[in-house]
RNA sequence: GGGCGGCUAGCUCAGUUGGUUAGAGCGCUACGUUCACACCGUAGAGGUCACAGGUUCGAAUCCUGUGCCGCCCA
């Protein structure tokens, strides 16, 4: 017989268990005709840095699922893998050869620099993998995929062609949030937005030949006054006396709701509108008839004339109520260009000089064109005032400079025919998100329909696979790519005689490698040296991860998948551009269901991240608390809200005493213990001093409920296997059929119905993606019932051998099933306690299992399926009777202070069926409450001056005579008394009402009136017994 | 500006189609190391379900509005 170690192990539990299913590769999945399938893709984690609490919730997850339906018998492919992530990859490795090296990327060329990012990458992809096998994810290893690896590359080669050579790719400007510093495009949320000190330029352009009566200048008010060498145009609103009384319309509909103190503030407004309506309402109508009418305006400095347009932008109720228009350099601006047809000019460099379209200011920096600007301005007597201002202003959060809105050729992917396919699948229900609400933010997006940008002025991706060729026939290309069926071209649109057969340029794209640049003899192809967008290969993921294009045997078997889980950020990034790629490569859905899980913030709301110190290392987490734990806590934390918050700790590495992390304390290097006052350092320590000491992790209490849930398993395991002398399991195969024969006491009746209904349970919790629900129904049901009620009753079953063999495959078949369910939350505790079981209960068999014994791993034992016919709700009452028997004992004992190991007498006055129900417990209760029954039954009577306690229909007497504190026991039941008068009179007053009785349901009244004469009748108790104990005062 | 979510015990959260005397874990209080577990056991205290209206016999739950917090999109 062994004894286990009191505590579980989780260290040397979770490097067991990683090598056991290792060696067996229970995780992989080879593709197999004709068997139910499971499939998942991993939403890949990005390559820039490692795994953070949010990858530990959703890969938690994903493999809680996973091993579900592994165990179900499902064959299961869960297919992991990491993603390149463009931008984000390449600055890190960028800044750190800056500060490393002092070297930029130019200095070292893109050959050299893509180099060194697949060292980052091969180095961070080796770590997340390693994190993601602590964790426990039981992903197809021998599967591992990566963005830019040859397979997806082919994929992507070949997706991008396909949207080609349909003509879904067309060339177009965009503006883009320019890094004049690092050379780059980035995107919107590599921005952030700082206010600075700036000034308000007002500027007058003068008009181009005033009519009499007409405005001679129109003045508009800049914060970049340099940017007018740009300007295609000035614009006014088309029908300013309208949009101002709009204007002042909405300010009144304001003040009529607004409190009082903002009263004032709004009638200055009011006021401030109505002298724009007297002083600039005239010149602006006459301006917005000279602009329907073609007139234009005289840029300064560049004297080249502009038009003067017609448009909303401009709003009568701001500045001078006219606006300049620099398209290429301005977000708004370049909307109303597109929407007026203007000129886009652009006046940058890709280096942030000013290039030719500057004029005289050509070879400048944005900077010192102001300053010349500015002062030219005020020498031609066109500057007119300047405001000082703040001024929110954009910057890069790569390069911390301020970002330049600059006009790049782009490529687009064309969504009005994409985006179809994909609206239809949710809006019919084909495809199913879960919950429900962010199919809407799903559908929004994709209605808009808006064309994809997909170039990256990056170095790190997939190379655009599209060349330039100038000046050339399109016979000369259909003779040089004669035969091969994977090259496409179109005309650049740049030369209009192309349509005539002349020499002009083209694109080329090819998802052929071999595509040269001498493919076309005597001209030079130039490739675009663009990268895609991160997302483009993230969007074929879940085919190009099974071999697509190919035809291969795992596309076949496993796609499309069955599920997504992932996070909500990324629906419209992601989620909806899979779909539509899925959708455009193969003809099917990727996925049947997507499943949105919710975000983690620490105690303030914030969300969590490294630069603010406010994170929790999942690393951290399983090492101190266990893989678990980590596991259980993520698992509770996955219900229906979209935000979770967990307080963190910083955990003292020198007394383990718990410090509580705060915006104050989050961002030092060290951190005194406010308990052993030992210093320790944190994530900040730089200093030789800090970081000499010992680091002090960041862990939650939030985890701490499933590391005491694991050792509650381990415990309960530890008594089991105490009591399994001499034996080694029994074949229960025939118990699933068996009605409650198998079952003849009361308890393995209860027992073996909570079995099956928690089973059921669970199994749903999971089916519906209630995942925090299926681990509080197992946690309350193995601790407090199996725990604290069977292990208990079991005890003198054990050690009476007449008794015992029953009990012992009762607790082996309770165990047996808890593990299995718990496995996919709890993978390691499960697995280990699964190991000791099969050493000592080898010969055991489930009425569910389909092989002899317990499966080599619980990995892959079968799933509980305990047949309905167990659940018994007559039998679950009338346990539930009896433990509310031996909890009102328990609670009149704690009240009277009777010492835990004194026996007392009892008497239970309780209706007869009842008691005949509680014959069967009477030693169970004695054993279980401490007590001696004295009488069970109607007539039964306590000792004079009981202490007493109610239970349904009765009540439980302890004969306490020598030591009750009558005095007490006066004042408690007084005040009972007075609670349940209370609620009498409420019962009373509710039934009384003809309207309840009239129109509540019938069910309803009756239940009520039942409530009622239970109450009254406890009430008389009540009363009865405290006139009892009065009269033994006298 | 538009959309989504939250506000329930000191903290973190449950609360399924309205029928409750509103639950759990942690924390707190008291008692307890009898041989599974102090990462434990037994018992207890603790809530005007953000606020204001409305619907209903009945509202934490449904409707309207307000406030505060958060996220996404522009």
């Amino acid at each position: 017989m062994q004894e286990l170690p009191k505590h579980y192990d989780h260290r040397a539990a979770q490097a067991r268990c990683r090598s056991l299913w290792d060696a067996g590769r229970y995780w992989h999945a080879e593709p197999e005709a004709g068997r139910r399938t499971f499939s998942m893709v991993i939403p890949p984690p990005n390559v820039t840095g490692a795994l953070h609490l949010g990858h530990a919730l959703n890969n938690t997850l994903q493999d809680l699922l996973v091993r579900t339906r592994r165990m179900q018998g499902f064959l299961t492919l869960w297919m992991p893998g990491t993603d390149h992530a463009g931008i984000a990859t390449q600055a890190v490795v960028e800044r750190r050869l800056l500060e490393e090296e002092k070297l930029s990327r130019h200095d070292l060329g893109r050959e050299k620099l893509v180099a060194r990012i697949w060292d980052w990458k091969q180095q961070y992809e080796t770590r997340i993998l390693g994190q993601l096998r602590d964790l426990g994810a039981s992903c197809d290893w021998d599967r591992v995929r990566f963005t830019l690896d040859q397979q997806c590359a082919a994929a992507v080669r070949t997706a991008f062609f396909r949207l080609f050579d349909r003509g879904l790719v067309r060339r177009g400007k965009r503006l883009v949030n320019w890094d004049t510093f690092l050379q780059t495009a980035v995107s919107d949320d590599e921005v952030f937005h700082e206010e600075v000190k700036g000034h308000f330029w007002h500027i007058r352009y003068d008009v181009i030949d005033p009519q009499p009566g007409e405005p001679v200048s129109v003045t508009v008010a800049t914060t970049r006054p340099e940017t007018l060498l740009g300007d295609t145009a000035v614009a006014v609103h088309p029908d300013p006396a309208a949009a101002l009384s709009e204007a002042v319309e909405a300010v009144k509909a304001k003040r009529a709701a607004a409190p009082a103190r903002e009263q004032a503030a709004l009638e200055a407004a009011l006021e401030e509108l109505a002298t724009r309506a007297r002083d600039l309402l005239p010149g602006l109508k006459a301006l917005a008839a000279m602009a329907a009418a073609g007139r234009q305006v005289r840029l300064p400095l560049m004297g080249r004339p502009i038009p003067l347009v017609a448009d909303e932008w401009a709003k009568p109720e701001m500045g001078s109520g006219c606006v300049k228009i620099t398209p290429a350099h301005d977000p708004n601006d370049y909307e109303v260009g597109k929407r007026r047809g203007l000129e886009m000019k652009n006046i940058l460099n890709p280096d942030g000089t000013l290039n030719a379209e500057a004029g005289p200011y050509a070879g400048l920096t944005m900077n010192k064109a102001r300053t010349r600007v500015v002062a030219d301005l005020e020498a031609a007597g066109q500057l007119e005032r300047v405001e000082d201002r703040l001024i929110e202003l954009a910057h890069s959060d790569r390069s911390k400079t301020p970002i330049e809105p600059y006009l790049a050729d782009q490529w687009f992917i064309r969504m009005d025919e994409l985006a179809q396919p994909a609206l239809d699948a949710v809006s019919s229900g084909q495809l199913r998100i879960v919950p429900q609400r962010y199919a809407k933010s799903y559908l929004d997006w994709l209605s808009e329909k808006r064309d994809w940008p997909v170039s990256r002025q990056l170095w790190w991706g997939h190379q655009i696979p599209i060349w330039h060729i100038d000046q050339v026939r399109e016979s000369d290309l259909q003779q040089a790519f004669a035969g091969r069926a994977t090259v496409s071209w179109k005309p650049d649109g740049r030369s209009t005689e192309t349509d005539a057969g002349q020499p002009g340029g083209w694109f080329v794209c090819s998802s052929d490698e071999e595509l040269g640049v001498e493919s076309v003899a005597g001209h030079k192809l130039s490739r675009d040296p663009d990268v895609l967008d991160t997302w483009f290969s993230s969007a074929l993921w879940p085919h190009s991860t099974l071999g697509w294009p190919e035809a291969t045997p795992e596309l076949a078997c496993f796609y499309p998948t069955t599920a997504l889980i992932t996070s909500r950020d990324i629906i419209t990034l992601w989620v909806a551009r899979m779909v539509i790629m899925g959708v455009f490569d193969t003809g099917k859905l990727p996925f049947g269901e997507v499943y949105i899980h919710p975000k983690i913030l620490d105690r303030y709301g914030e969300t969590m991240s490294k630069s603010k110190g406010n994170g929790v290392d999942p690393l951290d987490v399983i090492d101190v608390l266990g893989a678990d734990a980590l596991r259980f806590g993520m698992v509770s934390m996955a219900t229906e809200t979209q935000d979770v918050r967990m307080p963190v700790e910083f955990q003292c590495p020198h007394c383990e005493a718990r410090i509580d992390q705060t915006v104050q304390n989050r961002m030092q290097p060290r951190i005194e213990c406010a308990k052993c006052k030992q210093a320790f350092r944190t994530q900040w320590a730089q200093a030789a001093a800090d970081l000499a000491l010992p680091r002090g992790p960041a862990v939650s209490e939030r985890f701490e409920a499933g590391r005491n849930f694991s050792n509650k398993l381990w415990n309960a395991t530890r008594f089991v296997l105490m009591n399994l002398d001499g034996y080694s399991g029994s074949d229960l195969s025939a118990w699933g059929q068996a009605d409650a024969k198998a079952f003849e006491t009361l308890e393995d009746r209860w027992l073996a119905s909570r079995l099956a209904s928690v089973s059921r349970d669970v199994t749903a919790a999971i089916d519906e993606y209630r995942f925090a629900e299926a681990a509080r129904l197992l946690y309350s049901f193995a601790w407090d019932e199996f725990c604290s009620a069977y292990l208990e009753l079991c005890k003198s079953r054990l050690s009476d051998p007449a008794r015992c063999e029953q009990a012992r495959a009762m607790l082996m078949l309770a165990l047996d099933t808890i593990l299995r369910l718990i496995h996919p939350l709890m993978p390691f505790v499960s697995e280990e306690i699964w190991q000791h079981l099969r050493l000592v209960a080898g010969d055991r068999r489930m009425p569910w299992d389909v092989a002899e014994g317990p499966a080599e791993s619980i990995m892959i034992a079968r799933w509980p399926t305990p047949p309905p016919s167990w659940i018994d709700p007559r039998t679950e009452e009338q346990f539930g009777t009896f433990l509310g028997v031996v909890g009102a004992i328990r609670e009149v004992r704690a009240r009277q202070n009777v010492p835990p190991r004194t026996r007392v007498q009892a008497a239970l006055r309780l209706p007869a069926a009842t008691a005949e129900l509680l014959l069967p417990m009477h030693a169970a209760i004695e054993s279980m409450a401490m007590v001696e029954l004295t009488a069970v039954g109607p007539e039964a009577a306590g000792a004079a001056g009981a202490a007493s306690a109610a239970v349904p229909g009765g009540e439980v007497l302890l004969d306490l005579a020598a030591t009750v504190d009558v005095g007490a026991e006066k004042v408690r039941l007084a005040k009972e008394n007075e609670k349940l008068v209370g609620f009498i009179a409420a019962k009373r007053s509710k039934l009384a009402d003809e309207k309840f009785a009239a129109r509540a349901p019938e069910a309803v009244v009756l239940k009520e009136r039942q409530q009622l004469a239970e109450l009254e009748e406890k009430l008389a108790k009540g009363q009865a017994t405290l006139a009892e104990l009065e009269g033994l005062k006298k």
